[in-house]
DNA sequence: CCGATGAGAGAGCACTGCTCTCGTCGAGGA
DNA sequence: TCCTCGACGAGAGCAGTGCTCTCTCATCGG
């Protein structure tokens, strides 16, 4: 490992800062990230950024692949730290930490599932970083399986081309996974993902003050339909 | 009823035009319309169309108040279409008409749904329009209920500060719906809005080709939660 | 030590939302 | 019928944006 050249220090520390900033503005303003003001905030000038940045987008794509790990991050954290019989609390620690870190950082939150940036295409390599999240439920299903302490659901009717989908995303992570349970799954992470983009983007505050207590009741509600064990 | 002045009259179809310019500018560039460029299609100079809108945020606003109502209609139509004891057939018409209605007109869903525009609160006037959907499908529970064809799920435990947020939203809707039941409905709902989200902005498409099958299953299964009865 | 290279500054272009001013023209009242 | 007031559109202008180009200077590698 050869040490970097001071020049070489100076530029990633450069581009941590810029990403810092960057990040600080996005919070506060929101997606409409400005370049500019970033440049100001370095006591820069705009064009200066350009050394290290070809365009705005990409910036941005810098800021979404850093969230997307460190929500990612958060997620399989807080898997962790439960035991891995302890399905429904895997679960719903999981869930938490999903939410949590939204809370948390609302505009990323926003970058990442909102409505995409017109004329910006994510490019593929946020696609791995974006399933972190939906790979840890299904770990948690799988591990379920694999211990016996989850019994799959019933094989109701799917339609064959709906189970050859779901058969190839099921060969993608854990061969042998029942289709209508790696269903059931996806709809426990479509809900999650729905649950939290209504409460983020203020359209369930108004009526529903306890919002700690309506998460958790959804997400069980998800949960049973998963059929998670109610108890360790 | 008074005959609008010709002024008046001419004022109403610059404003429908201005809006509907504006309509087809969000479908192809997203949202972040140029008040400029409406302007120019219309053969205008920008600043004429602050006669008609104080800002370009009204003119946003006019836009997502008229896409609140159409998807709104489109809902509500497709639920009185199907007979009125058919709980499920009327879950996946309202199902399916608002998808169908999103994947038409993705920019405008993406203004209602996707991430809010940063600066940009929406007033008051929007939540009226933006509750219809979830009305029409908690009045496909509220009728399942008097007609005494669906049976509310077993009264589970529900923390009670959730309790009484519940209990308030029903009042507002149906009083006397059981909060449980309730609480799947919006379960529901948020079900549907993930799923056409996680559709819309591009995070399935890849691995999931047959998407009507998928949706029409996800819902299926929603359906099955709240307690739909199988056939009409 | 010296040339190549990276970094920053600054000017400039085309674009944006928005404001202000200035003619013009139509509608309603005297 | 005339006249006044108000609505309307045009145009210039301001501050801001992303991005490009050129110029200068410090740093690095050979």
């Amino acid at each position: 490992m050869v040490a970097p050249s001071l020049r070489a220090r100076v530029r990633a520390g450069m581009l941590d800062e810029i990403k810092t900033v960057a990040r600080r503005h996005l919070d506060t303003d929101g997606a409409n990230l400005s370049l500019r003001a970033v440049a100001r905030d370095m006591g820069m000038v705009s064009s200066a950024i350009y050394r290290y940045f070809p365009s705005r987008d990409d910036l941005l794509t810098a800021l979404i692949l850093e969230a997307y790990d460190a929500l990612g991050e958060a997620v399989e954290a807080a898997d962790r730290a439960v035991a891995r019989d302890d399905l429904r609390g895997r679960w719903h620690a999981v869930c938490r930490a999903a939410r949590a870190w939204a809370l948390a950082h609302p505009a990323e939150y926003a970058l990442l599932y909102g409505s995409p940036v017109p004329g910006y295409a994510a490019p593929d390599d946020t696609v791995g970083p974006a399933q972190r999240p939906p790979i840890v439920l299904v770990g948690i299903l799988h591990d379920g399986l694999a211990t016996g302490r989850l019994t799959p659901p019933p094989d109701e009717e799917l339609p064959d081309p709906l189970r050859e989908d779901l058969a190839e995303i099921a060969a993608g992570l854990y061969p042998g996974m029942p289709e209508a349970l790696l269903a059931r799954g996806m709809a426990g992470w479509t809900q999650l993902f729905g649950l939290i983009s209504f409460e983020l983007f203020g359209r369930i505050n108004r009526s529903l003050p306890h919002r700690d207590e309506y998460f958790d009741h959804q997400t069980a509600l998800m949960a049973d339909v998963i059929g998670l064990p109610r108890s360790p």
